[in-house]
DNA sequence: ATATTATTTTAGATTTGTCTAAAATAATAT
DNA sequence: ATATTATTTTAGACAAATCTAAAATAATAT
């Protein structure tokens, strides 16, 4: 079956939203895909008629066996093609993310099987999330939030929570990127705020809303 | 401006019918988009009001300034990412054209130059068709077709005139692919078919038709 | 030159995906 | 336990892209 661009968005929404807080509600679904409530429970009736959802009016609703292989399949999708653009046409890899929404969609199962060849079967995407293979599965990262980390333990950024255009101009700015190192020295409970250093440079102190979107591989 | 995917496919369409009998009619392109006459007209209306087409209705049309623009702009997308598919991902060179007809439509001007970049701006897409540059210039190749060639002559097949998948069958039978060198033997005024000559093997005729969709440089 | 045929356009309907405003249901707070 | 608030769904409208059938225009054939 072949599906469109809005029903495959509204599948890949709900399946992220799922990893967070397992129960997904209609406006959360909005929100994530600027458009209203009432679009979404549109097309959440529909999906559930092409077997993707399990759906009760104001039950709440959860991906089907079908709809989770979908949404793995198009994140397999996304990731690879953002692989490609990171390492092969030399983009940044806080350039990519727009670009892959476009390419996932782009519907040839044999396009995807010669990319992922000739990029050489990569487990790992440019921000560090997992690519499932074309079964679906995917190797669970041992990546750990930042807010995780004991003092003194170095560590690798491996990724990072969100795609905002805030964020990763926070990040530029602060110069830490995915590969950096960085260490922990001292956490202040006060304002959750950690103070951490990056190579042998002077330490310095981020808020808590950006440690909790820093994910790093202990070394 | 932003088109439709829709709006696109009807501008390429009137650009590479332009390109053949340079008048173009409504059926023309109903036909080479297998949609209606009238739903062509709706868009040409449409096309007309985005400033892409010269149109009066009972009239004609034939594309504006920025309608060829815009055409040449898809047509470069078209065959770039055809190049990449053939030399980078071991696609067949008439495995392609569905593929690229839909990367055609994904939107990002800085993606395609640095994928031109990453080819080393090719000049010829696999087809032998000549790859517009980001101002819409490109070459003219020095095809020609092959029911103009002169006996005797060797020369190199550089181009198709279609990608159907009946054409392609038959090349693939009669082993003809972009970079054959070949021969003309005789022509056959009764029913214009050709003999041909492969490199070192026994000469064969083929049909006036199947020779009206091939084009070769002279060596 | 006019009648016939072919092409193109219009008129009105359909599908998909979206919206707003109102109604139905669920959650919460006193 | 009930009133209030929040969430979700329904009802009905709209725009885009398409269609069929009929009307308008152009091309052609005698």
């Amino acid at each position: 079956m072949q599906f469109s661009t809005s029903e495959e968005n509204h599948i890949k929404a709900i399946y992220h939203l799922q990893q967070i807080g397992d129960i997904v509600t209609t406006n959360e679904v909005a929100d994530r895909l600027q458009t209203k409530a009432a679009s979404v429970t549109d097309m959440l009736k529909k999906l559930k008629t092409k077997g993707l959802l399990n759906y009760e009016p104001y039950k709440g609703f959860t991906l089907s066996k079908d709809g989770k292989k979908l949404a793995l399949n198009i994140v397999r999708k996304h990731r690879l093609w953002e692989y490609f653009l990171v390492n092969h046409l030399q983009f940044g890899w806080d350039e990519v993310h727009e670009i892959a929404e476009e390419l996932e969609h782009i519907n040839s199962p044999l396009l995807i099987e010669k990319l992922d060849a000739f990029l050489q079967f990569p487990r790992f995407d440019p921000h560090g999330d997992p690519i499932p293979d074309s079964n679906g599965k995917m190797e669970v990262s041992k990546q750990v939030n930042l807010t995780d980390i004991d003092p003194n333990i170095k560590a690798e950024v491996s990724a990072v929570g969100s795609q905002s255009s805030e964020l990763l101009e926070l990040l530029r700015h602060k110069k830490i990127a995915i590969g950096t190192i960085l260490q922990v020295i001292k956490k202040f409970g006060f304002d959750n705020s950690i103070e951490i250093k990056v190579e042998k440079n002077t330490p310095f102190t981020i808020s808590q809303q950006l440690a909790q979107t820093l994910f790093v591989k202990p070394l």
